[in-house]
DNA sequence: AATCTTTTGTGAAAAAGTGAACTAAGGGGG
DNA sequence: CCCCCTTAGTTCACTTTTTCACAAAAGATT
């Protein structure tokens, strides 16, 4: 299929909350170099994860902010609105589902799951309350989940994955420390290997500017 | 410095994981073929990411599990336990405030601070109260802290970092959605460019089995 | 209209990272 | 003791990703 480098793709979506914040500054648009100076890396980079794509840009002139978020966002596939739910309602899980920024990026929490029944009928945000896991395939069916965040312990997630990707579940994002075995896609999260190899590089002092 | 692929880093903290918990369930040896099964990765990475730092296997018969445990730790960092410091105490500053896995992997957090007036003095957990940005600087000092969390909105989170790195933190996990400019190791986290690149994958079915 | 400056898009080169294959140990069984 | 099977450590080839360097545009200036 295409083939993007992965990289590729997560800075895309850093590009994208730039641009975001430059064309809330008023400004109209930017330069590949100005760009990469704001995350830090080569010009040519942002100029070649572009190219994957398109020419979006004018020689002499940059990239014009308005139509850049656009084709990122027909890139990404984020101009279509995504149905997310939540399994696991703890900590994470609870986090995620009240966490603002990810409803205005067009994902929307519909439903968090959890088999604690102490935990079931609570309210989280208004119009979002927790239920039983035993629900969990009709309703994504009736609605339209398309993408999972499993938010449980390790022990419970590879179970999870099966039903979820059975139920028609399009993408996971797995916050459990542990690797799925599963045909869809997954992106995974483990906060603590952030902080271990955080301190690796304070250790070894070889960060890279 | 040591010439250490990052991705062999991220990969270290995985086998690390994966290696608590065959500890955990009374397994005294792994061999690599094993080990890259668990993680979805060929067995010559799981060598060469090793062979980086040492020879910790025994020809014919595979690693074992205390001795590979300890090793990482020493690579990584946390053999030691480190003082973490969280600043914002929004959703996710409180979240990564309860999350119990971080402190068993080391990491202690002993401040968390915010700017908001009406959330200083509150209590997040027991013995772990909400402190104002004022006496961060002191604090840092006097507590010893070395890594620091930043889950601030990114307006802030510049001045913030400043801050950290003038009063002696040594590493950040930054969570608001910004490159900041610094001259001490951060590890960025931004959970909303996990949703986007996920949803890359999903629409372009490149995911890799 | 010619020239200058800026900046994109891209092919080629360099660097980084991964994977296959080989060598060297280590233990078990006949 | 010899043969066989397993598996770590290492080398080298291959793949992927990044960087360089330059031609092509585009507007500004004289």
């Amino acid at each position: 299929m295409s083939r993007i480098p992965k990289p590729t793709v997560r800075r895309l979506a850093i590009y994208y909350r730039c641009l975001e914040r430059l064309e809330q500054q008023g400004e109209d648009s930017i330069s590949s170099k100005a760009l990469a100076q704001m995350v830090h890396i080569k010009d040519s980079q942002v100029r070649k994860d572009l190219s994957y794509f398109g020419s979006f840009g004018r020689r002499g002139i940059g990239y014009d902010i308005r139509r850049l978020l656009g084709e990122i966002q027909k890139i990404l596939g984020i101009h279509k609105r995504w149905n997310v739910i939540i399994i696991g309602a703890g900590n994470i899980g609870q986090a995620i589902a009240r966490f603002k920024q990810i409803e205005k990026h067009n994902f929307q929490i519909v439903g968090v799951f959890d088999t604690d029944h102490r935990k079931i009928g609570k309210q989280i945000t208004p119009g979002l309350v927790i239920s039983d896991m035993s629900s969990l395939e009709e309703f994504i069916r009736q609605n339209q989940a398309e993408i999972a965040v499993i938010a449980t312990p390790a022990e419970a997630a590879q179970s999870v994955a099966d039903r979820l990707e059975k139920s028609g579940i399009k993408g996971i994002i797995c916050f459990a420390p542990i690797t799925l075995n599963c045909n869809i896609p997954v992106e995974y999260v483990d906060i603590t290997v952030f902080f271990k190899t955080l301190v690796h590089s304070v250790v070894s002092q070889n960060y890279n500017i």
